[in-house]
DNA sequence: AATCAACTGTCAAGCATTTGTACAGGACAA
DNA sequence: TTGTCCTGTACAAATGCTTGACAGTTGATT
């Protein structure tokens, strides 16, 4: 049985944090502080590796090494509950039956929840108010080691099949025709699903390419239909800058007439060129489809 | 202590306000005016970031920038509401797709525009703002002439089993018992679902014995399951003459301690004994169940 | 309708600090 | 020998700050 150390590979691994930069920060900041093995080499506890996910994850959203690593463990769930909106936050205590259940593996019972809150809700409401805070709930439990990545990928796989399933259900026909896509680096498709939703909602034409189409093949695409619009899923954790150069090459090889949208936990960071809006996620599909109809409104 | 702040990293990764704005912004109006750290770098608060994402919500509503940076978060926040229009409510008595569907003998697009109408509006306002009404529209078409028997009852079909469905989504347990059913000269079963799903929705374990259930048996049913509640459904064609004398009969055979509900659009014309509550049906289920719930908040 | 001043967002230059990664040389275990 | 880990150094990239400039918009005034 592990004696509750852990080696720096292991720290690397289930951090992300390379080898090189936990020691650099320990000489820096004074912070992973390990103790030694007889040969001199770094055991790391548990209690580190918790805190070293804290710090990821903060760094993940905007903050510096410097300011974080000095900080105590208490001091950085107050900063990341802070720096969290609040709706999340009142509602964290609301996620738990759900992510118990996903932790039993007791996947019948949460897609029967899902579904039965999806029937409750309505499908707008269910996608604001449930699935992209718990999705954000389901990414922390597993940042703090609180689920498995099989149980994140089987909750995901959930929701997907209750959106398409939901989406199915309406026609797809209508004004703006968007093209749904994510770029190259950025795989998550959930956030994609949920703004399809919204938009069918707001009875726009959605076609969807899946995740990760190369630039030409969306600007091929995005011709060969038609779409007034290519609209852009961001995860908060893509790099803006990348982000921004992709989105500023897309829009030179773009017809002017076609419009770019970005939304996601990452759109608000993103440097966009003229002729691309951003919606921040998820709160306003609706509202860029009503400025896109005003837009238009004398054609 | 807790309140450390954010850099101006995160504030535009939270607003999707360039940094480059952010200074500027600054400059020119004094606002936000960020503390600093030893180090000369900004520190924003959660106040700032908070009035921050008001603006930018307005600014995207078309005010200009010059105009509300100087404003007070309580002068945004009127502002807001004041130029966000009341949503308009679009489920008027528009019911002749549905109709129509009806008419053409395409009940698979029936069932499916209903079930999208469901997922769209959530079970509640399925019930009230689309089932309810509808029900009404296809039974005035039915005396007009405007569709045949078969087609009401096809109609009747499909709504019961979508009803069933989603009812069947929710668990049964909580609070009142009730035990829903129909006098025995009562054979609409559909308004007897309606209420159902209304009931489930407010946390009440819901017995349903479906229609024309005999007295002797709706007595033997509520004692046998100790319920709190008999629930009966009423349409408007049943005799007020007759329901009222039935009313009373069961009143008097059952505990005193069993209340008795009705609902539907008969129940109006009533007559109803002390210790027997009406639900102007679809309406006020959930009035009932709150109001159940006041008076045994004691128990 | 045309004009003009004010308003706004973006960019660049120049400088300072922070931060991640790479490299070099040594120690040690498999 | 090979792979991993150690320490220490070096460096390039990223981030931040300030000042100044500029081009596209907006809105009021001719």
């Amino acid at each position: 049985m592990n004696t509750q150390g852990f080696n720096i590979t292991a720290v690397e691994r289930d951090t992300g944090l390379s080898k090189d930069l936990l020691r650099m920060w320990e000489r820096r900041y004074g912070f992973p502080a390990p103790a030694r093995d007889p040969h001199g080499e770094r055991i790391y506890s548990g209690a580190d590796l918790e805190r070293l996910r804290l710090v990821k994850r903060l760094i993940d959203k905007g903050f510096r090494p410097g300011k974080l690593l000095p900080l105590a463990p208490s001091e950085l769930e107050t900063l990341l509950t802070e720096s969290t909106p609040p709706r999340a936050i009142q509602a964290e205590a609301d996620w738990e039956p759900y992510l118990a259940c996903l932790r039993q593996g007791d996947l019948v019972s949460l897609r029967n929840a899902l579904q039965k809150q999806l029937v409750l809700q309505g499908l707008q409401r269910f996608v604001l108010d449930t699935a992209a805070p718990l999705t954000i709930a389901v990414g922390e439990a597993w940042m703090r080691g609180n689920i498995r990545v099989h149980e994140e990928h089987a909750y995901s796989e959930i929701l997907k099949s209750l959106l398409r399933h939901a989406i199915a259900l309406f026609g797809n026909s209508g004004h703006p025709t968007l093209l749904l896509t994510t770029l190259p680096d950025e795989e998550h498709g959930l956030g994609l699903l949920m703004a399809e939703a919204l938009f069918i909602i707001e009875g726009a034409r959605c076609i969807s390419l899946g995740t990760r189409t190369p630039l030409a093949d969306i600007v091929d695409a995005a011709i060969r239909h038609e779409v007034d619009c290519v609209a852009l899923s961001f995860s908060a954790s893509f790099s803006a800058r990348a982000g921004s150069q992709q989105i500023r090459e897309l829009r030179e090889r773009l017809p002017d007439e076609i419009e770019i949208w970005v939304g996601g936990g990452g759109a608000a960071a993103l440097q966009l060129p003229p002729g691309a809006f951003s919606a921040i996620y998820p709160s306003s599909p609706s509202e860029l489809v009503t400025a896109w109809h005003q837009r238009h409104a004398e054609d």
